[in-house]
Formats: C-alpha cells, structure tokens, sequence
DNA sequence: TATTATACATACATTGTTGTTTGTAACTTA
DNA sequence: TAAGTTACAAACAACAATGTATGTATAATA
C-alpha cells in the first residue's frame, strides 16, 4: 500500500542499506542479485531501484560509509596531542584492533571489502578512492611521529612518512589475514602484541 | 581439424590457463565468461569444459600453481644455514618484494587473489587452503628466529611465532599496499627501507 | 480539495551464461 | 588397418538477472 511518507522512505532506504551488506556478506557482492537484496529487505526490486541506480550504488553508499571511519577517528585522537604521541598511538592502532573483533559490523563491511568483491572494471573506482583514503590516513599518521620527533621520541634518521607507510601495511596485514584466517586469529589476546611488537623499539 | 596429439593438448591446457589469467585480471574471475577464456585462448568453450569441470576448476588449477612458490622459496633459503640468520631473512623478503615489481605473472596472479576474486560460497575453499599455507609460511619464518636466538641475535622475551606472524602481517600488507595502490608504491624503491624498518631494532 | 509528484509493486523483454548434448576428424592401439 | 577412443567444435535448452515500463495508492502541496 504504497506510498510512504519521507521518513519511511529513508527507513527503507537505510533497511536496503542493511540488507545488503547481509547479502553481500554472505554471497559477496557480485554474486548477490537485486532480488537477494530485496528478498532480505522484504521490498521488491522496485523499491531498490527507485533509491538506487544499480547494485554498483548501493555498494558506493556503504563503501563511502565505511571509510570515513578510520581517518576520523584518528583525526579525533590526534586533538588530544598527547605527551606521548607513540604510547597515543600504539593505544590508537590496539583499540581499532581489538574493535574489530567486537564490532560485527565493521567486521561485515571489511571482510566484503576485502574478501568478498572483484575490483574490477567499474568496481575499479572504489580503488582509487582507497587509495585517497590511504594517503589522508597516512599524512596522519605522520602527525604522530612528527611530533614524537619533536619530543625526542624518534630517531633522526627515520623518515615519518616512510614509517607511517610501513604502519599502516602493517596493520591492514593484520586486519586481513585476521578476516582471511577467521576465526583463527584472536586480536584480543594476540593484537596488543603485535602492536608492541612494532612500537617496542622506539619510546 | 581435430583431433590433437597428447602433447598438443597439453598445450592446449596450458594456453587455457594462461588465457585464464589474462581474463581474470582483466575482468575478474567472477565476471570472466568461459566464453572470454575460450576467445582469448582462441579455442571453444567445448575444448575448456573437456579439460577442465568448471570456472572453478581451472582457478583451481592457478591457485594450485601460485601457492607452493612462496613455502618453496623460504624453504630453499633455508637451506643455507646462514650464520646471521635475521640478515638473511631481511635480504630474501627485500627481494621478494622487488622480485614482485618485475615478474608481471606474479604480479598478475597476486592481483587476481587479493584483488580481482570473491571467495563467497565454493570459492571459500581456497580461503583454508591460504590459511594452511599460512601457518606453513610462519613456521618457516620461525626457523630463522629460533637460530637467531641460538646466536644470540634476539632478545629472550620475544616468541618466534608472535614475530613470525607479525612479519608475514607486514609483507602481506606490504604486498596488498602495493597491488591495491598500483601503480603508487615503487618497491624497488621503498621495499628495503620498508624492510630495514621491521629488522633494524634486532641485528 | 484537486492536483501532482512520490514511493513503491508488478509485469515484461532482453540478454548472457551455463551445462549438456551431439557431431566429427584424427590419433592410437591391437 | 579397422575399431575405439580422444580432443575438441557446434548447437541447444534452460535459467537467472538486469533494466525498463507501467500501474497505483497515497503523501505533499498549492
């Protein structure tokens, strides 16, 4: 008995949301159909296509909602400016760690990112997006280690970028092989080792 | 003109199979028709399913092919026994790093497995088969630690697996940077400095 | 309150892909 | 050298998914 009033219609909208990263978690994402995505949602494809073009915009929205995730939240701990910035951030990188193993979500939406989409042809242009999205978080990261310079935290002959690069291959190393070995790694018990494994050496 | 010899066919499976790889990083194994394959190997669909079951069975077979390179590396290094063992391992992950930026089949065959598959439903299978050669890949790693420690080249309270699967976290983020990020990362570049950084507090 | 735009559901046409089946020429082997 | 088998090619049947077009009840709006 259509129709519904605005609010409704974003509820089913975000419903869509929902139900995809279900199915696309469960099928990945080419494999999942429209209709998958609608069954889930209990609406009929028509629903979906009048809020989305296709299945490409449906995956943009939850990719775009996934990743301002990280960079904001360690914009946000950066306002701290900690006295000591290396502690602050191995603090940082153990917590978004051991989040990961909670948050059932954010789990969902990584293991499709990672595990369960073929980057390729259109799909091709979330890549480059990442990549942006990679940069921002590693000019961040650098924030870190500039200040720990400053503090005398940091050897001199350490280049902040290069190490905030080697950072974060490190713990996208980790958050892969923790989604492409599930469940077979614990980051509760082992990510605050690996994290002091990186940091050990340094403050 | 058929029929072939048994040599022929032979071949005729190996051009099947290279085809594959060109048409799986070109378009992604899931979106990859036989048809494509057939077309690039410039042989029908009728000669792919005599030789191979499915799609599935012929990602199988580069699956196979891909996955015993890496154990088989470290396990040849191995066997020179080196007197500084962490040296050692440090040059071969250096070069294996700038061995990807040069040999394009590796290249191609990393970034069909990281980048261009989707490992829901039967493809889950290769998922166990990555973890298996994982662990096989750790306890390699570990054999270099153990005899570093017998050197006395480590500190007693780090554990040879933790740092085992911390190492493989970072080469594998390193490796997933580099493909996702192509053609960004120079790793005849950044791969020694990259791995100076992991080794630098321990020699 | 009449009208228009919205928020969907339903039905349809098209297409691409898959697995299978059938056909066939040539290699092999007894 | 004939019979059987192999290594494919070509044709077929069936489905599944997509995009679109149409229908429609209702909310918004003037």
């Amino acid at each position: 008995m259509p129709r519904r009033t605005k609010a409704e219609a974003l509820e089913t909208r975000n419903t869509i949301l929902d139900a995809a990263i279900d199915v696309f978690f469960e099928k990945g994402v080419n494999s999942s159909s429209l209709n998958d995505i609608a069954r889930k949602a209990k609406v009929t494809r028509g629903a979906i296509y009048w809020h989305f073009k296709n299945k490409l915009h449906i995956f943009s929205a939850l990719h775009d909602q996934l990743h301002s995730y990280l960079a904001d939240t360690i914009f946000n701990d950066l306002q701290n400016d900690p006295p000591h910035p290396l502690l602050q951030l191995e603090r940082l990188c153990t917590e978004l760690l051991i989040e990961l193993q909670h948050d059932q979500n954010r789990f969902k939406a990584l293991s499709i990112v990672y595990l369960r989409c073929d980057y390729s042809g259109e799909m091709g242009q979330f890549l480059e997006q990442q990549n942006i999205n990679r940069q921002r978080t590693i000019n961040l990261f650098s924030r870190y280690f500039e200040r720990a310079k400053l503090h005398g935290h940091l050897p001199n002959d350490i280049n902040p970028q290069t190490l905030s690069a080697a950072l974060l291959a490190y713990i996208s190393g980790i958050v892969i092989e923790f989604i492409r070995s599930h469940p077979a790694i614990d980051l509760d018990a082992e990510g605050p080792g690996f994290m002091r494994l990186f940091f050990r050496n340094m403050g």
